[in-house]
DNA sequence: CCTCCACTGGAAACCTAGGCTC
DNA sequence: GAGCCTAGGTTTCCAGTGGAGG
């Protein structure tokens, strides 16, 4: 509040600030510059092309799979396997799309979740109800009670429904095959409606998690996607880039960098598109004519920096003060130095400090979204302990925590 | 080869904040 | 309003452990 009130004052007294300038001459930059994109749309990661090549078998057998939907009859469940960016989640909303405007008089609903994002066992069944416009509190019902009500919506409509649900060995490892095997058991008794799964999947192994009645139901069908080779995304993002920026704008060895770039992780498309278009970003801003092979490495760096800036702010407070805890001592710790260093950030700040249990289960969680490397080490009579280091730039780093007004006074 | 440290990490219980049904 | 349910974060308890040093 007092914040809000001293910053209107100080952009109602100050008429003069540099702001409009700055503003002005952007905006000159933008409509005198000749814009480098055409059709920034197919760059952005929910597109789904006209086209998607060297899928065409993946696509083929999806259809052949799902297509009794047709002549009203229960596709079979269908499993997806594949890492990331190699097109699955594409594919599958491709060919899902092309089945629905085939079915353009309706009974058909495609409902599409993905289960990390969702986040819980509740939201990923909460969200499908939605699509089916049932409408779910956010807490409040069973899970079983969440699950009837969405078998009574499907069977009274009498309609068939198709349920994508995206990164689906999330949800397994995270809660168990429970929900999954309800579903293919309900889908029996609630003919002459039907309800098909079909899941996508990252990880190759994770059918071994599951029940073996969930497996034989769900794996009645499977499709693997193999990761795209350098050629492939070459290919790919020549294609894109070419509806995507104006003749000549990208030169074809920017193309070529970012297929490499891409290709050796594992052939991620995904992150191949976001390259070009976020080096074309660079360039836009720089008012460049083209984009070359700095632009790209430039936005290398770029959605690198942003992946941990972003990662960094939406941390909870006692990740922070934790991460702050680790900011300490340069050249790496271990847990119960952390832990001492917490304490006594917490104590200066005024938070309740969590039990070392917690924060040892915290530094796991950094270590996971690569902000901390904290690896289990035994130092012999010296006992068993993670060694833990931080893996942000300092200046990332401080800039970003001195963001939040809690954490300040200890910078 | 054995001991023993400083934890790790699993399991269960607890807490808060919410909703539903009767 | 009681009694049930949920999520999600946390605490409590404790068995387990890799390996340096005796």
């Amino acid at each position: 509040m007092v914040g809000r009130r001293a910053y209107l004052t100080n952009v109602s007294t100050d008429n003069r600030s540099p702001l409009p300038d700055r503003i002005d001459s952007i905006f000159k930059r933008a409509r005198e510059g000749k814009a480098l994109f055409v059709n920034r749309n197919v760059l952005m990661p929910e597109y789904v092309p006209d086209r998607l090549p060297f899928r065409e078998n993946q696509i083929n057998t999806i259809a052949e799979v799902l297509s009794p939907v047709l002549h009203g009859s229960k596709p079979s469940n269908l499993l997806l396997y594949g890492k990331t960016g190699t097109g699955k989640t594409a594919v599958a909303r491709y060919v899902l799309s092309r089945l629905q405007a085939e079915l353009s008089k309706g009974g058909l609903t495609v409902s599409y979740v993905n289960t990390r994002i969702a986040g819980t066992e509740y939201r990923v069944l909460a969200e499908f109800a939605h699509s089916l416009g049932v409408s779910i509190p956010f807490t409040g019902l069973s899970i079983g009670e969440v699950m009837g009500r969405i078998f009574k919506e499907i069977q009274q409509k009498r309609i068939h429904s198709i349920f994508v649900m995206d990164e689906i060995d999330y949800l397994v490892k995270a809660y168990g095959d429970g929900v999954l095997y309800e579903f293919t058991r309900a889908s029996d008794r609630i003919s002459p409606a039907s309800l098909s799964l079909v899941g996508i999947s990252n990880d190759l192994k994770f059918k071994e998690e599951l029940d073996p009645r969930v497996l034989s139901s769900l794996g009645e069908e499977e499709t693997v996607f193999p990761p795209y080779t350098v050629e492939e995304l070459r290919e790919i993002l020549r294609e894109r880039a070419m509806i995507a920026f104006r003749k000549g704008v990208f030169s074809d060895s920017a193309v070529n960098l970012c297929a490499a770039m891409a290709g050796t992780e594992h052939g991620d498309a995904r992150r191949a598109v976001d390259l070009i278009r976020i080096a074309g970003e660079v360039a836009e801003r720089e008012g460049l004519q083209t984009v070359d092979d700095s632009c790209v490495k430039r936005a290398s760096e770029k959605m690198e920096h942003d992946r941990v800036e972003e990662a960094l702010r939406s941390l909870p407070l006692q990740n922070k003060i934790i991460l702050l805890a680790v900011s300490r001592f340069d050249t790496g710790t271990n847990t119960g130095e952390v832990y001492l260093a917490y304490n006594s950030l917490s104590k200066k700040i005024g938070t309740e400090a969590l039990t070392q249990r917690r924060v040892s289960g915290i530094l796991a969680e950094l270590d996971m979204l690569g902000l901390v490397e904290a690896a289990v080490v035994s130092k012999g009579r010296r006992g068993r302990t993670k060694r833990i280091r931080l893996l942000i730039p300092q200046d990332t780093f401080n800039k970003t925590l001195a963001e939040d007004p809690t954490l300040a006074a200890t910078f």
